[in-house]
DNA sequence: ACCCAGGAAATTC
DNA sequence: GAATTTCATGGG
């Protein structure tokens, strides 16, 4: 076992991060602890006071968690300058200020966000469960990795019949296809144009504008994406007059997340 | 039973 | 080409 500790990171919030849909693979204990897979480690993760402690199996590996966390980067500026923005993204910053935007792999937030289309969270969870025991390397007892382009694009439609997915068995096949292919080379959308970048994801059948902008957000790290789904068009036309997701600048996907959460956490204000 | 879900493809107009 | 329907599954 190795163990990782980060002092003096704020803002922080373990369960902002952690539980607001932009990873399905942790899970809360009863501490207040969270427990989850990254790459090839299975981590418990605790925070108290500013120190972000994490507790992994193998060898500590510092610089993982420090990128997977986003540790590098001045959240506390950013939040500034959002909350300059429009009052209600203020708000929004201070409720959900916490949040990180998490650096998870590419391959995994591809298909998690395929699997994510037209559902809900917990059920996504379920989903992504099942694909990891059913085709992830087995790490421990109960703890799998995330199933490699490779294994998902050797299977058949209908192998992926017990992880229950549906209609998108045929998405994730394909997509794990062009990847495995090198049809897609999914580390070169960090740099490219942001709208080329869209363009080569929307090649994957299943994939659209939405789930494209959660994959360079989540997956590579590009934090002017502003995925729109179900509750970002609401927000932003009760809350912001309309305004466009463009308009939120380089940290706009920041932003999102801020509001994404508090929208989910105040339900009550889209009861028309 | 019903409605909906971090949408996108397929079909119809 | 734009608007509508369909897609599988199950959480609430």
């Amino acid at each position: 076992m190795g163990t990782v500790i980060f002092k003096d990171v704020y803002p922080f919030s373990l369960e902002q991060t952690l539980d607001c849909g932009q990873s399905f693979r942790w899970s809360k204990n009863d501490d207040g602890s969270f427990t989850g897979v990254v790459k090839n480690k299975v981590a418990t993760v605790s925070y108290e006071n500013s120190t972000l402690t994490v507790l992994q199996n193998g060898k500590a590996d510092e610089k993982l968690w420090r990128e997977y966390f986003d540790l590098d980067l001045d959240y506390g500026g950013i939040k500034e300058k959002l909350s300059k923005m429009h009052p209600v993204l203020e708000e929004a910053s201070s409720y959900a200020g916490g949040i990180r935007i998490l650096n998870q792999e590419p391959f995994e937030a591809l298909i998690t966000f395929i699997i994510s289309q037209n559902n809900n969270i917990s059920r996504i969870k379920g989903i992504v469960e099942r694909l990891c025991e059913n085709f992830g390397e087995k790490i421990d007892d109960t703890h799998f990795a995330f199933p490699t382009p490779e294994r998902l694009a050797s299977l058949s439609v209908d192998d992926l019949a017990p992880i229950r997915a549906g209609f998108r068995h045929r998405y994730i096949i394909d997509a794990a296809k062009r990847v495995q292919r090198k049809e897609i080379d999914l580390e070169s959308l960090r740099i490219k144009d942001y709208a080329d970048a869209q363009k080569e994801l929307m090649k994957i059948t299943g994939v659209g504008v939405k789930v494209a902008d959660c994959v360079l957000l989540y997956g590579l790290h590009r934090l002017e994406s502003f995925p729109l789904d179900v509750w970002m068009k609401r927000a932003l036309k009760v809350l912001f007059d309309g305004m466009k997701g463009d308009e939120f600048g380089q940290f706009g996907g920041i932003a999102q997340q801020y509001i994404f959460h508090y929208s989910r956490m105040h339900k009550e204000l889209f009861n028309d």
